[in-house]
DNA sequence: CAGTGGATGCTCT
DNA sequence: GAGCATCCACTGT
C-alpha cells in the first residue's frame, strides 16, 4: 500500500497505522510512538464547524502537513488524511529519536533523548517544523515517511490537553514505548 | 514526586 | 477579552 492510500482511508485507520512509521525532516527525526485522531464532527478538532481561517489544510487533500501555532509559543503538527473536505487529521504527539540525534539537542538545547520528541511542541522543534510547513506534502522533501519493518502493538488512550470532547479514545501509542509524552 | 503559574500569538465571541 | 490539541521553571511535600 502507497502512502497516499494509506492516508486516505478514516483518520481511525490511519492514526494507528501511522504508529511505527519513521518520519524525517531533512534527515532528521524518528519513529512515531504517540498521535491522536481528529475529525470534522468532534468539538476539540480545529476543523469544527467547517472550513475557514487557520483550518483551511484540513479540508485539503491527504498527505499534507498542517501545523499551527500551540499556546502562542509552540508549533504542533498533523498528518492530513481522508481527502474528499472531510476535515480529519493525525496529531503528531512524540517520536522516538532515532536520525540527526545531535542535530535535535541543539535545536532543543538539551541532552536527554527521551525528552527530544515527546510531546508535539517538543517534536516540532526538534524536527524545525514551523508554520513555513503548512500546507506541505509529506510525500516531498525535505520530508521522508518510511513504513515500519515491523507493524508495532498498539495501545489506545483518551486525549490529552483538551477540554471539549476529552472522553473519545482517539489517542493511539507504541506499547510500552519510553518515548511518549504520557503512560497510557 | 505533585501542583501552580508564566510566556505568548492567534482565533473566536 | 477569553480560551487554547503546550512546555518549562518553580514551589512544596
Amino acid at each position: 500500500m502507497t502512502l497516499r492510500e494509506l492516508l486516505s482511508r478514516s483518520v481511525h485507520d490511519v492514526a494507528p497505522a501511522l504508529v511505527g512509521w519513521t518520519l524525517l525532516v531533512d534527515g532528521v527525526g524518528g519513529r512515531i510512538v504517540e498521535v491522536e485522531a481528529y475529525r470534522e464532527d468532534d468539538p476539540a478538532s480545529h476543523s469544527y464547524g467547517g472550513p475557514r481561517g487557520r483550518n483551511l489544510v484540513m479540508f485539503g487533500p491527504p498527505g499534507r502537513l498542517y501545523v499551527y501555532r500551540s499556546y502562542g509559543v509552540h508549533w504542533c503538527a498533523n498528518v492530513v488524511c481522508e481527502g474528499d473536505g472531510t476535515g480529519a487529521a493525525v496529531l503528531l504527539r512524540a517520536l522516538e529519536p532515532t536520525h540527526g540525534i545531535e542535530t535535535m539537542r541543539a535545536r532543543r538545547g538539551l541532552d536527554d533523548v527521551r525528552l527530544l520528541c515527546s510531546g508535539p511542541g517538543r517534536l516540532t522543534q526538534a524536527l524545525g517544523i514551523t508554520c513555513e510547513h503548512n500546507g506541505s506534502s509529506l510525500e516531498r522533501p525535505p520530508f521522508t515517511l518510511l513504513p515500519p519493518e515491523q507493524r508495532p502493538a498498539v495501545v489506545v488512550s483518551r486525549r490529552i490537553g483538551i477540554r471539549k470532547a476529552a472522553d473519545r479514545p482517539w489517542r493511539y501509542l507504541a506499547a510500552g514505548s519510553q518515548f511518549v509524552s504520557r503512560a497510557a
